[in-house]
DNA sequence: CGAAGTATTGACCCATTTCAAAGCATGTGG
DNA sequence: CCACATGCTTTGAAATGGGTCAATACTTCG
């Protein structure tokens, strides 16, 4: 099953047959894409979505002197650009970290969805939703928080997705990216997140060394992020009749 | 018509007279509420969505220490928390700055327009993803700009949305908030939004006193911050068939 | 008139940035 | 298999933007 990983743990587990069935077959088209590959362009008009199926996606917004602001990761699973059916041109760019394989839904097959599936709708926009509720997280941790506390937020948020997916063992997990991509969705200059890697790393809370991030202590991580993984599940997801 | 300025200026003029009464029809009632007050706490089961009809609203996340971080604002015509509908339960609580009226939406008239109009469900559905992209926005600008960025920043987004409902004259709008709130929504201090709001003064690029929000140089703001109004718009709302 | 919230200003402090240099992998071509 | 380039990480020292603390003034309202 292609769409296996979407929403897994956020209310995939509760889709009906029919539900799952018309989700897969919104997908069109399998492919793939290299690292450090730009994706969707911002501004640029948009025709399908995207569901990521391997590999790690980011989206971001540059200023203007190229200094760059990551809104979002995606994992797998994750419908990157969801919002483009009802947006159609975006207000950000979109880019691959790693390799990626993933699938191609064109907005016309979503439009049908609307039309005829009005429970998978309300969970497609749900997912959409969520990416909301973790832009609000992401505001929260630049708005209120010390260097620290936003590393260790994001390790925390990522623990907590790729655990969904079963991606974690151990406390460890893959994450291909560089300190540079780090400061670029933290509000930091790669120099401090590198000085804050250490620091976290001489509390003994967590590592990141060579694109793995092990986490050791995910207590001290949460009392210092003030993470609370609540936002990441949207509680009850109502399905409803239909 | 209760729902006059829902989307105005971005799709709104484009709905089928169908779609427009279906909307009417979801409104229950209308109510009132002073200022200052919360009107949905985080965490509480939720069974209507809420439309503000006037006054001024926001949305925001408390850390331990009961700092504030404001992660939305909202004017007349915006949906205030139809991220609730499928959400059920909101990661944020949300309040009013000064005396509202709201209209009552209850989720189940929503599940009703999910399965009858397909098109109004694409519209309702794209005015969470605005939500959404101001997020982004508010995260590039916490992110990236300096205190007078992200202050200029508030002010541009403001006065754009502002003058959508026809509440600008003559480059002036009514803002009644404090610096407080302004600090809460910029992750600053008030002190120091006191300090930038005269350094803004003292350029002629805006004043702000007694709640009134007076934008003297809309370029310099916009450079200050690198706004582009752009994401307000979703430039072309994709309504189809149906 | 007094109380409480809000705005303003000054002085000092510190977290993070900036600038600069060096160390370490990784990969490519000769 | 070495030479060299490139990109990432690490560390140090100096500069600075914004925070903190503290005092005073202004406004609104009972």
């Amino acid at each position: 099953m292609i769409t296996d990983l979407f929403l897994r743990g956020r209310g995939r587990e509760r889709m009906s047959a029919t539900d799952v069935q018309a989700l897969e077959d919104s997908v069109e088209d399998v492919r793939t894409l290299g690292p450090r590959q730009l994706l969707v362009e911002r501004g640029r008009e948009v025709q399908n979505s995207t569901l990521l199926l391997e590999g790690l996606m980011c989206r971001y917004m540059d200023d203007r002197e190229g200094h760059r602001q990551i809104v979002a990761f995606h994992v797998p699973g994750d419908f990157v650009d969801l919002h483009g059916f009802t947006m159609k041109r975006l207000d950000h760019d979109i880019g691959t970290l790693t390799p990626v394989r993933y699938g191609v839904v064109p907005h016309a097959r979503l439009t049908t969805v609307t039309e005829s599936w009005p429970r998978l709708t309300r969970l497609l926009w749900f997912s959409t939703l969520l990416d909301a509720a973790m832009h609000r997280e992401w505001i929260f941790r630049l708005g209120r928080l010390g260097a620290e506390g936003r590393v260790a937020h994001m390790f925390c948020e990522l623990h907590a997705r790729m655990a969904m997916i079963e991606r974690v063992t151990d406390g460890s997990f893959t994450l291909p990216v560089t300190q540079v991509d780090i400061a670029e969705a933290c509000g930091l200059t790669s120099v401090h997140v590198n000085r804050v890697l250490r620091s976290l790393r001489e509390r003994n809370a967590l590592t990141f060394k060579g694109g793995v991030a092990r986490i050791l202590d995910l207590k001290v991580l949460e009392t210092l992020s003030e993470f609370d993984p609540l936002y990441l599940y949207g509680s009850d997801v109502e399905l409803g009749a239909g």
